[in-house]
DNA sequence: GACGGTAGATTGACACTGTCAAATGACGTT
DNA sequence: AACGTCATTTGACAGTGTCAATCTACCGTC
């Protein structure tokens, strides 16, 4: 055998090539992001990248994947440091917003422009989209095993998550142009959730779990 | 002056390329809308568009401003049907939903793909846009006048359309895949919202307006 | 130490895109 | 009948992603 490349190099070569692509996305858009202008910023040739990645949808692929991944890590890291249920839940709300706010870029491309990303994705984009998505359920696992809410959790975290991802996505669709910040848009739907739940508390039965068939 | 071509030809002209442009979209997704496509199925040559658009981009803005033009008219709709404010506010959150979960391409071409779109949109897109907010406002604002709620309007209401949009959007991108379909976590978070109102309205504190200073 | 094979990088080429300029066509007016 | 003008078409260009063929430089082998 001769010469092969070494773990690290390609390593190394993907995740600079990536760095590139998504400060190129933040830069100018998806537009900006081209084969050619990666390389020559990378000081390769146009498909060099083909040695790495099997599409330019691979590249970008590979970018959502290190999103999703520092947002699970964000999310962890509120789950570790809060005990309480309710608190938690909040915690694990305002992590995900404050990755949403302070990268919006990432938070873009990990939900935008669905078409341009390979319609089979990777199974390690798909294992850290799960991984994003574990800390909420366990949050309201805990919460509905403590009593504070009641229902589904599947159903309950795809609320919550509705909820958190409707906020940062409208956001930075900037659709939102009231004079409140994004903070304290985010900050009154965290307190809102935490309401829902106090009060939700209080009653006995389940906010959902059967579609009601109240008519006007 | 010869002759110039009619307003009932030029609107014609523009419905029609729209009916197209917005098949093809949801046919093939944005790859499949171009220009030579579009002019093709159209019987007309490549470039004729342009007398009729500015750019692709403007094309494309034209179909989102009928779709919020349709997604206002449904909202609307709904608000005549109902005058009780709690009802009025579910009806809209359900047509809201309703038209995204019934023409879902509609709904991720007005709200997806923005760099695609001119940086400037239309004053007929921006209008459009305010139009499809005003029942949104309206029922949030007959609702805390009714006591259902407190705080600011504004705010309530960016709260419920990213709660709507949350929904929706996650949605559009396949990212719940639970057992629940689309209409039924649709009428969950309508249960859920009217569930916040119903309880908020038992207590005196404003659920926002102040972020809270809630430390662990 | 020279050589040959091969992994890796490069260049060339192709089909395709959006868009502009120039050429073509057809119609109302004089 | 000829003109002028608007609508349309054709030609062209820069730029894209991607494949095939070519080139380059290194390794193990003699």
């Amino acid at each position: 055998m001769s010469r092969v490349l070494s773990e690290q190099a390609v390593a190394d070569f993907r995740t600079k090539l990536c760095r590139v692509a998504a400060r190129r996305f933040a830069e100018f858009g998806y537009a900006g992001v081209t084969l050619r202008a990666l390389s020559d910023e990378l000081g390769c040739s146009r498909t060099t990248p083909y040695r790495y990645f099997r599409d330019k949808a691979d590249i970008l692929g590979a970018v959502r994947t290190q999103g999703f991944r520092r947002l699970a890590e964000a999310e962890e890291a509120a789950v570790r440091a809060e005990p309480d249920p309710l608190l938690r839940l909040q915690a694990v709300g305002r992590a995900y917003l404050r990755f949403a706010g302070e990268e919006p870029d990432n938070y873009r491309l990990m939900f935008e422009v669905p078409e341009k990303f390979s319609p089979a994705p990777t199974a390690e984009l798909r294992a850290e989209v799960q991984r994003s998505q574990r800390p909420l359920i366990e949050s309201v696992q805990a919460a509905v095993e403590a009593g504070l809410i009641h229902g589904s959790p599947t159903t309950l975290t795809h609320l919550l998550w509705a909820a958190l991802h409707g906020v940062a996505s409208l956001h930075l669709a900037e659709k939102l142009t009231s004079g409140r910040t994004f903070e304290e848009l985010s900050e009154a739907m965290v307190t809102l959730i935490a309401r829902q739940m106090q009060s939700a508390s209080n009653e006995r039965p389940s906010p959902n779990e059967r579609s009601p068939d109240k008519e006007s």
